[in-house]
DNA sequence: CATCTGACCTAGT
DNA sequence: AACTAGGCCAGAT
């Protein structure tokens, strides 16, 4: 299964959509879900598009693979990464998600659970 | 046009 | 378990 450009954002648009508050993701997962598998990077490219899209992607929510805020420095002044986390009630130490094990969320869970 | 980098992960040894 | 190599697409130089 490959996904042209715009479905593959779509793709990982909606897939981030579905991540629950309190909860985070990784880009190898939302990747490999929606069969990108290898392609954790495009993911962070896509997301890169997520500002000011329409309904807003909780692009805070992905986190990569150690649970490490990586992205926090793509993001608006206005809405730092580890602080819309915090505003969820995650704890985020030194750009790093805290009990990360326990909040990590598998994509796999928004059509199975 | 060619080369390197980037919100990274998976596979092989 | 630790290390090395490959993948994937687009952007920037």
């Amino acid at each position: 299964m490959k996904l042209s450009p715009e479905e593959f954002k779509q793709a990982v648009f909606d897939l981030t959509r579905l991540i629950p508050s309190g909860r985070v993701s990784t880009y190898g997962a939302i990747a490999h879900c929606i069969g990108a598998s290898g392609a954790s990077r495009r993911v962070g490219w896509a997301l890169n598009q997520c500002f000011g899209e329409i309904p807003p992607v909780p692009a805070h929510r992905v986190v990569n693979r150690l649970g490490l805020l990586t992205g926090a420095v793509h993001f608006p002044d206005d809405a730092p990464m580890a602080r819309q986390l915090r505003e969820e009630g995650i704890q985020v130490a030194d750009n790093q998600v805290v009990g990360f094990d326990e909040v990590f969320w598998d994509p796999w869970e928004a059509g199975n659970g």
